[in-house]
RNA sequence: GCGGACGUGGCGGAAUGGUAGACGCAAGGGACUUAAAAUCCCUUGGGAGUAAUCCCGUCUGGGUUCGAGUCCCAGCGUCCGCACCA
C-alpha cells in the first residue's frame, strides 16, 4: 500500500482488528510460559462472572488490565495476564428455575458468548490458562483444601444465628448483608439459627489488620475499609458480682465487656442482650420479661427495624454490685439494643459518657453521674442532660481516680481489677474484640462446589477420603421445589460411611461462591496440574499478584477473603506467601445519562437522540419524536436502561475506540460518564492518527542515522522522547487519563511539524519523523493494539508491534540548552526570562533585574529580595 | 452518630508549594464543497481597553509563606464506607 493511497483512506477498524487478532493467535505470543527466565509480572482483572454477556464495567476493567500487560511485557517482563469464570451462583439456579435451562447449559453458555466477546476486544490473555470455578477440575482442589483446613482447625461447624435471605432461601454472611437485604436478592434479610460451616477467618484478625499497613500498594481507602471492617477494640472484662438474693438461680456473676473502664464510678445500670443466659434465667420466672423478650426477638428479626426501633428495657430486678464497692448496687436490666454475639452480650452502663446509655436513664429515670470532665471547664458546675460527653478530660467524682487522665484511669482501673481476684480468678482482665466475624460458607444451594464431608450417626462428621474427590454435583436435579436441589436428590446424598461402612449422608450444603474467588488466582499460576492445587514452585514465583485491578464493591468481600485464604493456604502448605495482592487498583464505574418518558418508563439510551449543547440539551425518542426527560447521570444498571452494550460500540466503532475512550475521559478510579460525543471525539482520533502515520509513512528517510541534527530535526526528536517519558511514567503509575492527554498532544504536535514541511524534507529532519512516528505508534499501541499494529506496518515494519520492546529513551534528549523560567513580581506572574540551564542564581537575577517589567515595577529602587528557584521560577519582591 | 474522600471554565478533567485551566468534549466563527459528511484554520474563565497591557478568578472565611488550587484552622456542600460494636 503506498503513502497516497492511504492518505484518503478510512481505517477500517473491523476488519484490521479480526486480521491482527488472528495474527497474535497464530503466533501464540500471549501464552506464557512457565519457565521463561525474565523477571515476573503477574497483572489480573477480576474474573467475571458469566452472566451471559460482558457490560462496559468489564470493557474499562480489562482494557486497563491490558495496558498493564502490553506495557510490561514490552518492558521485558515475562508476563502472566489469565483470564477465567467465577462460575457458580445463584443466576444460573435461578435461569434454571425460569426458564428450564441446566445451570450448567446455561453457564457454560454464557461462558462461550462472553469468552467471544472478550476475545474481539483485542485482550492480550493467556487464553491456555482459562479456569471456571464450576469444573470438577477446579472445585477438585477447593475440596481438598477444604479438608486441609478443617484437619488444620481453620473450619469450625457451629450453631449460629444467621442472616437468611427468604427470597434465594440460604444463609448469608454479614459482608453479604448491605443495609439489612441481601447483597444478590435484595431481600429484607432475617435471623435463623441454624448449624453451618465457618471458616474461622477471626483467627487472623489481628494478623488481617496488622498487615494491612505492609500493602502500601493498595488504595487507601480500601486499607481503611477493611480496617474499620475489622473493627478492633481493645479493653477490658470485668465481672460484676451479683447480689445473691435477686439472682434467679444460681448466677453469682455477670461478665461485661468495656473500651472506658475509666468511666466505672459513672455506672447507673447493667444491660443484658434480650439472648444473654441471665435473661433467659430471669426471664423463666418472670412472665412479664418473657413477653419483653418475645417482643424484643420479634422487633429485632430484620437489621432496619433494629435500627429504627426506640431503645427499650425491662428491670428484671437483678442487682449487681459495683467492683469497687460491694455497697453500691446496679439495676440489670434487659434492654433491645445490646447484641449478644459482640463481646459478652452484657454492659455496665456509663450514661453521661455514652449517648446510647444516656437516652436510656432519660427515658428510665436513672439519673447520671458526669465523670469526665472538659479541660477548662468548672467540674462543679458540670452537667449532663441530653448530650453525653465523650471527649477528653479529667476524671472527676470517681474517687482514687479523681484527676487522673482517661487514659491513666483506664490503666489503673485494669491494674487494680488484675489483682482483685473472685474464686481464684481475677475479677478482670484485657481483652481485644474484633467486630470481624467467621465466615460462615454453607449455602443451601445447588450450583456450587459441594462441601466435602459425610455425616454419620455413629462417627459423626467425617471427612470424605481424598481419593473420593472431587465429590461431584449430580446433572439430575429439579428445580421445582423451593429450597436445595441436593437435598431433594433421591440418591446422591446416601452414602457409606468412610469409616464405619453404615449408612450415611452426604453434606448438601455448598460453599458460598466467594470461596471459589479467594484462591482462583493462585490456581492460574499452574492450571494443568492434577495432583494437587497449586505447584509450590510455580505459585511461590508468580504470587504475589503485581496488579490487582478490580471494582471497589469488593473492597471488604473478596479482598478480604482472599488475604484470608491465603494465610490459610500458606499453613496447609500449598503458598509461601501470606499476601495475594501487592499492588491492588479500584476502578470506578462506567455511569451514563437516564432517559424517561411521558409516563415515566426508563428509555434505552439507544433509542434516544440528543441534540443541542450548553443547557439546551433535549431528547426525543428516535422512533417518535417524542419528547424524553433527561434524568441523573447513574451506574449503568438494568433497572435503569441506561445502559449500552459493548457490542453495539464495538460493531461501529472497533474495539480500539471503545478501549480508548474507557481510558481517555476520567482518571480510572473515578466514574467515566459514558457520552455519544466523547466515543466519536475517541473515533476520530483514530482516523487522525492513521493519516498522521500514512504521512509519516511517505517521508523518505535514510536508512542510517545521521550524524548532525538541523534544528528542527532536533525538535521533532525532543517532542517525541519527552512524550516517551512522559506516557512511560503515566502508564506505570496508571494513569491513563494522561496518557491520553500526552499522546494527543505528540500527535498534535508531529502534525504540526510535517504540516510546516513545504518540500521534501531533508535526510536528518525525516530520519527524526519517522522515529517519532515509530514511538508514537509504540506508546498508543497498549491502549489500541490493534490500531497500532496496522500503522506499523504501514510504516514499514515486518514486526508485530505486540512482540516490540518499548521505545528506548534519550535522556539527553529531554534537556534543553536554555530554559525559558517565568518572573512573578510580588508572587504574581509579570514576565519570562530565558536563561542558559546551568546560568547560576547571580546570573539569572541578574537578568531578570534586567527586564523591562521588572525594572518598570521596582520603579528605579532596589529590591527587598529575589527569590531565585533553579529551574523553576524567580520572585522579586519589590 | 463515627470514619474517609472530594469541591477548579458550559462539561470530563490538568497542575513535585512555583506561569491555574494541559488534553479532550461541547459551543461560536471561518475555509473547502452545488450541498452534506469528512477534514482543516481561528475563538472560547469573567471584566476593562483599538492595542500593548491591566484588574478579578480554583466552595466561603481566616492563617502560614517571597509565593497557596495545593499546607493549617473554621464553616458550607457533595459523595462513599460503617453503624445500637459497649
Amino acid at each position: 500500500m503506498t503513502a497516497d493511497s492511504q492518505k484518503n483512506e478510512r481505517y477500517n477498524a473491523r476488519e484490521a482488528e479480526r486480521r491482527w487478532q488472528k495474527a497474535w493467535d497464530e503466533r501464540g505470543i500471549y501464552a506464557t510460559k512457565n519457565d521463561d527466565p525474565r523477571p515476573k509480572y503477574y497483572v489480573l482483572e477480576m474474573f467475571p462472572y458469566p452472566s451471559g454477556r460482558i457490560h462496559m464495567g468489564h470493557v474499562r476493567n480489562y482494557a486497563m488490565g491490558d495496558v498493564v500487560a502490553r506495557f510490561q511485557r514490552a518492558m521485558g517482563k515475562n508476563v502472566l495476564h489469565p483470564m477465567g469464570w467465577d462460575a457458580f451462583g445463584m443466576p444460573a439456579e435461578n435461569a434454571a428455575i425460569d426458564r428450564k435451562v441446566h445451570p450448567k447449559t446455561w453457564t457454560y453458555d454464557n461462558i462461550v458468548a462472553m469468552k467471544k466477546q472478550l476475545q474481539s476486544m483485542g485482550l492480550s490473555l493467556d487464553w491456555s490458562r482459562e479456569i471456571a470455578t464450576c469444573d470438577p477440575a477446579y472445585y477438585k482442589h477447593q475440596q481438598k483444601m477444604f479438608l486441609d483446613f478443617l484437619a488444620a482447625g481453620l473450619v469450625e461447624r457451629k450453631q449460629s444465628k444467621v442472616n437468611w435471605d427468604p427470597v434465594d432461601q440460604t444463609v448469608l454472611a454479614n459482608e453479604q448483608v448491605i443495609d439489612g437485604r441481601g447483597w444478590r436478592s435484595g431481600a429484607v434479610v432475617d435471623q435463623r439459627t441454624l448449624t453451618q460451616w465457618f471458616f474461622k477467618i477471626s483467627d487472623y484478625a489481628e494478623d488481617l489488620l496488622q498487615a494491612i499497613d505492609t500493602l502500601d500498594r493498595w488504595p487507601g481507602k480500601v486499607r481503611l475499609m477493611q480496617k474499620n471492617w475489622i473493627g478492633k477494640s481493645e479493653g477490658l472484662l470485668v465481672r460484676f458480682a451479683l447480689d445473691p438474693t435477686t439472682a434467679p438461680n444460681k448466677e453469682s456473676e455477670l461478665e461485661i465487656f468495656t473500651t472506658r473502664p475509666d468511666t466505672l464510678f459513672g455506672a447507673r445500670f447493667m444491660a443484658l442482650s434480650p439472648d444473654h443466659p441471665l435473661a433467659t434465667a430471669a426471664a423463666a420466672k418472670d412472665p412479664k420479661l418473657a413477653a419483653f423478650i418475645a417482643e424484643c426477638k420479634k422487633l429485632g428479626t430484620a437489621q432496619e427495624a433494629i435500627e429504627t426501633a426506640e431503645k427499650m428495657g425491662y428491670d428484671t430486678g437483678i442487682k449487681a454490685l459495683h467492683p469497687f464497692d460491694a455497697d453500691w448496687k446496679l439495676p440489670v436490666y434487659v434492654a433491645n439494643f445490646i447484641l449478644m454475639d459482640y463481646g459478652t452480650g452484657a454492659i455496665f452502663g456509663c450514661p453521661a459518657h455514652d449517648q446510647r446509655d444516656l437516652d436510656f436513664v432519660n427515658k428510665y429515670g436513672l439519673g447520671n453521674t458526669p465523670v469526665v470532665c472538659p479541660p477548662e471547664v468548672d467540674p462543679n458546675s458540670f452537667i449532663i442532660t441530653d448530650v453525653a460527653y465523650d471527649g477528653d478530660g479529667r476524671m472527676i467524682n470517681s474517687r482514687f481516680l479523681d484527676g487522673m487522665t482517661i487514659e491513666h484511669a483506664k490503666q489503673d482501673v485494669a491494674r487494680r481489677l488484675e489483682k482483685e481476684t473472685r474464686g481464684n480468678c481475677p475479677v478482670a482482665q484485657r481483652q481485644v474484640n474484633y467486630r470481624l466475624r467467621d465466615w460462615g460458607i454453607s449455602r443451601q444451594r445447588y450450583w456450587g462446589c459441594p462441601i466435602p464431608v459425610i455425616h454419620c450417626d455413629k462417627c459423626g462428621i467425617v471427612p470424605v477420603p481424598q481419593n473420593d474427590l472431587p465429590v461431584v454435583l449430580p446433572d439430575d436435579v429439579t428445580f421445582e421445589r423451593p429450597g436445595n436441589p441436593l437435598d431433594h436428590h433421591p440418591t446422591w446424598k446416601n452414602v457409606k460411611c468412610p469409616q464405619c461402612s453404615g449408612a450415611a449422608r452426604r453434606e448438601t450444603d455448598t460453599m458460598d461462591t466467594f470461596v471459589d474467588s479467594s484462591w482462583y488466582f493462585a490456581r492460574f499460576t499452574d492450571p494443568w496440574l492434577t495432583s494437587a492445587p497449586t505447584d509450590r514452585e510455580m505459585v511461590d514465583e508468580w504470587l504475589p499478584v503485581d496488579q490487582y485491578i478490580g471494582g471497589v464493591e469488593h473492597a471488604i468481600l473478596h479482598l478480604l477473603y482472599s488475604r484470608f485464604f491465603t494465610r490459610a493456604m500458606r499453613k496447609t502448605g500449598h503458598v509461601g506467601m501470606d499476601e495475594p495482592f501487592a499492588g491492588l487498583f479500584t476502578q470506578g464505574m462506567v455511569v451514563h445519562e437516564t432517559y424517561r418518558d411521558n409516563a415515566g418508563n426508563w428509555i434505552v439510551p439507544a433509542e434516544v437522540k440528543v441534540e443541542g449543547g450548553e443547557g439546551h440539551r433535549r431528547a426525543t425518542l428516535i422512533a417518535t419524536g417524542e419528547q424524553v426527560e433527561i434524568g441523573p447521570i447513574e451506574k449503568m444498571s438494568k433497572s435503569k436502561k441506561n445502559t449500552v452494550d459493548p457490542d453495539d460500540l464495538m460493531d461501529s466503532y472497533g474495539a480500539d475506540v471503545a478501549r480508548w475512550f474507557m481510558l481517555s475521559d476520567s482518571p480510572p478510579d473515578r466514574d467515566v460518564i459514558w457520552s455519544e460525543e466523547g466515543v466519536q471525539g475517541a473515533g476520530r482520533f483514530v482516523q487522525r492518527l492513521w493519516r498522521l502515520i500514512g504521512e509519516i509513512a511517505g517521508v523518505k528517510a535514510p536508512a542510517a542515522r545521521p550524524a548532525h541534527f538541523s534544528d528542527a530535526a532536533l525538535t521533532v526528536r525532543k517532542t517525541a522522547h519527552r512524550a516517551l517519558a512522559n506516557v512511560s511514567e503515566d502508564v506505570a503509575k496508571l494513569r491513563f487519563n494522561r496518557c491520553v492527554a500526552q499522546i494527543y498532544e505528540f500527535a498534535n504536535a508531529l502534525s504540526d511539524a510535517l504540516g510546516g514541511i513545504e518540500q521534501a524534507p531533508s535526510p536528518d529532519l525525516a530520519f527524526a519523523l519517522r522515529e517519532a512516528g515509530d514511538i508514537l505508534v509504540r506508546l498508543f499501541y497498549p491502549m489500541m493494539p490493534h490500531l497500532a499494529e496496522e500503522c506499523w506496518s504501514a510504516l514499514g515494519h515486518q514486526t508485530l508491534v505486540a512482540a516490540e520492546a518499548w521505545p528506548r529513551l534519550e535522556p539527553d534528549l529531554l534537556v534543553e540548552a536554555t530554559i525559558t523560567l517565568p518572573v512573578q513580581i510580588n508572587g504574581k506572574k509579570r514576565a519570562d526570562v530565558t536563561v542558559p540551564r546551568d546560568a547560576g542564581k547571580e546570573a539569572i537575577e541578574a537578568a531578570v533585574l534586567a527586564l523591562d517589567a521588572v525594572k518598570r515595577a521596582l520603579d528605579g529602587k532596589s529590591p527587598k529580595k529575589v527569590i531565585v528557584v533553579p529551574q523553576r521560577i524567580v520572585n522579586v519582591v519589590a
